[in-house]
RNA sequence: GGGCCGGUAGCUCAGUCCGGCAGAGCGUCUGGCUUUUAACCAGACGGUCGCGUGUUCAAAUCGCGCCCGGCCCGCCA
């Protein structure tokens, strides 16, 4: 209805602003999806604008936000980091932007997680904490539930502090705002009224989407003042003077089994309870102001479509920018914390840099990916490339060449040409010793660090090093070198090897210079017409209890002479 | 069954919006690093762009049909 002006002819191609699927294709072109966003964005803003219904100095909300319903994994993130890209892109463009979060606290528990985790990250089986406690609370929101772990004033809680723990650790900053504050503090009030004022309209609308809407269906879930379970029963609407529901608390549908409910009868205020997420997610761009939202891809046919309706039609505002995002899997499988398929923020930190995990966010949305564990070093190896390919090292052709230059500034803190960064295996292998000082060593003489390098940069390269450690020993794989120092591995050599391991032995008990060992290896194997490679292998045997390592020779310099000498004696 | 998103080298992916030589990294293979092991350097091998079809001088790219995977179309969020 909007485009009617003659010649024009109708076009499909036309972007949809209601898709949330079409953001990445805008009519110009851009390296990095989040400018077409933007773009979208501030088309909003200029609108509302000219329309004289928004205020010039009224900043631009982006917002995101989850049921804190347990462990918070890493496919939460997308919710902060798609966001905050899309955030920092208008903020560049000069707008005042804030980063809303809600935590969706008065959310109620619907079933009971199988694990959970304390405040430092760590898993805990539901059998650790007293289970009964939270099965009673089944149907309560989140924000009622006592913390299983106590640290915290609530269930909720718990999760929400998690939930800013991750934005903090990826350095985003979000407003963090409980939902349930938003209904205690009265901010729900007014729209909650109006909902309930014209639930004729709001049945109607919704009906399109939901088949249980009927000719009793209220907008409004009250907390039974009894038992503190949300209920679906209204019986009953008075909006005069105090506002307020008459209810039953009847039994609630959960999935497998329904939640029971007391069979109480009361009334509730408008504070009391909540309104269902078909509403409330409408009602929370309107009290936020929210121009621009991203979501997963399970709300892009469901709760969107009737969630704009709703904005359009029932509270008579212009719903926000949408965007899907695409879920990702983990080592190939769906995030489940009762598979015991998660990860927290907090975990993936420990095994590469924050900068590499804001990388992987800013990837195409569209795209469903895997974050792999196993191969955690491609993605690194992706992201030195990214900045090799912003510092002009390493030839890219176009396409990357324009991502690279528009994303890596967005996606680290500041650049800075002198970084270093270790090859991620690499790094892995120098893990093999705790020395800081041999790190360094190895490190320099194999050509990784360069003569002049401030130090910052040493000290950030090698900062790689503990991250690389834990993800080989996380994945047990190949680059899991480990000096075995406590005891002799299991080996078997014949004869000649025998003789040559003694006789090196003997050389390096004399002291030499770590190349001239490399080079007595080689030696003592030909004179004893032992294969070199195989040769190596015993090496690699009765040190790392591997097929290969790392250079034998300056390495075994290194590490304590009597205990190289006893060791290649096959004494201890 | 209907709607939507994705499918490109062994692996991970870019390129698709705007039609114009099929690309990168890893892996593999060969060679180099004045003595084969991680790393590093050079080169090679590697493709039915899911399948079919239409449009076009020209299709990974646009249209249509189909196949496979995921999400939604009950409730909840």
């Amino acid at each position: 209805m909007s485009d009617d002006r003659p010649g024009i002819e109708s076009d499909d191609s036309v972007v949809d602003p209601a898709n949330p699927y079409t953001l990445q294709r805008a009519d110009d072109h851009h390296a990095f999806w989040a400018d077409a966003v933007a773009d979208r964005v501030e088309a909003r803003v200029d609108d509302q604008r000219e329309r004289g219904v928004r205020d010039r100095d009224d900043p631009i909300v982006v917002k995101g936000g989850i049921s804190p319903s347990g462990v918070p994994h890493l496919g939460n993130v997308n919710e902060i980091m798609r966001g905050y890209y899309v955030a920092e892109v208008l903020r560049e463009r000069g707008h005042d932007v804030r980063q809303v979060f809600t935590a969706d606290d008065r959310d109620p528990l619907r079933k009971l997680p199988r694990t959970l985790c304390d405040l430092e990250g760590n898993l805990v089986d539901l059998g650790e904490v007293d289970a009964g406690a939270l099965g009673r609370n089944l149907g309560a929101p989140y924000t009622d539930i006592p913390d299983p772990f106590g640290c915290c004033d609530s269930y909720g809680e718990h999760f929400s502090t998690i939930i800013q723990d991750s934005a903090d650790a990826v350095d985003v900053p979000i407003e963090l705002i409980s939902n349930t504050e938003l209904y205690e503090t009265g901010a729900f009030d007014e729209m909650t009224r109006y909902v309930l004022e014209n639930r004729d309209r709001a049945r109607e609308v919704l009906a399109d989407y939901q088949d249980k809407v009927d000719d009793d269906y209220v907008p409004f879930n009250p907390i039974c003042e009894e038992c503190g379970k949300i209920t679906e029963t209204v019986t009953g609407v008075d909006l005069e003077g105090e506002p307020s529901v008459e209810y039953r608390c009847t039994d609630m549908d959960a999935g497998e089994r329904p939640i029971d409910g007391c069979g109480h009868e009361g009334t509730a205020t408008l504070r009391e309870g909540k309104m269902p997420w078909r509403f409330e997610w409408p009602t929370q761009w309107e009290i936020l102001g929210v121009d621009f939202e991203p979501f997963g891809k399970d709300h892009a046919e469901g709760s969107w479509p009737s969630g704009q309706d709703v904005a359009r039609n029932v509270l008579e505002i212009e719903p926000p920018v949408p965007m899907v995002y695409e879920w990702f899997t983990l080592d190939g499988e769906p995030f489940s914390s009762s598979e015991g398929n998660v990860v927290l923020v907090s975990d993936v930190l420990e095994l590469l840099e924050s900068e590499v995990l804001r990388y992987f966010f800013a990837k195409d949305p569209a795209k469903a990916r895997d974050f792999s564990i196993e191969r955690l070093d491609q993605l690194v190896d992706e992201f030195d490339r990214l900045e090799a390919v912003y510092f002009d090292e390493v030839d890219a052709d176009e396409d990357e060449t324009a991502f690279a230059k528009r994303v890596y500034p967005l996606v680290v803190e500041e650049p800075r040409e002198e970084r270093i960064r270790l090859p991620y295996t690499f790094a892995a292998v120098l893990g093999m010793t705790d020395d800081p000082d041999l790190r360094e060593e190895i490190a320099r003489r194999e050509g990784h660090v360069p003569d002049d390098a401030p130090g910052w940069a040493v000290e950030g390269a090698l900062a790689r090093v503990e991250q690389a450690r834990n993800w080989a020993r996380r994945t047990g794989n190949e680059f899991d070198y480990e000096l075995k120092r406590r005891e002799i591995p299991d080996h078997e050599f014949d004869d000649a090897t025998e003789d040559a391991l003694a006789e090196l032995a003997d050389y390096i008990e004399e002291g030499h210079d770590p190349d001239e060992i490399q080079g007595e290896i080689y030696e003592t194997a030909k004179r004893h017409d032992v294969d070199v490679g195989d040769f190596f292998g015993a090496g690699y045997r009765l040190f790392f209890d591997e097929e290969q390592g790392p250079k034998l020779g300056p390495f075994l310099a290194k590490v304590d002479r009597e205990f190289v000498v006893d060791r290649l004696r096959r004494e201890r």
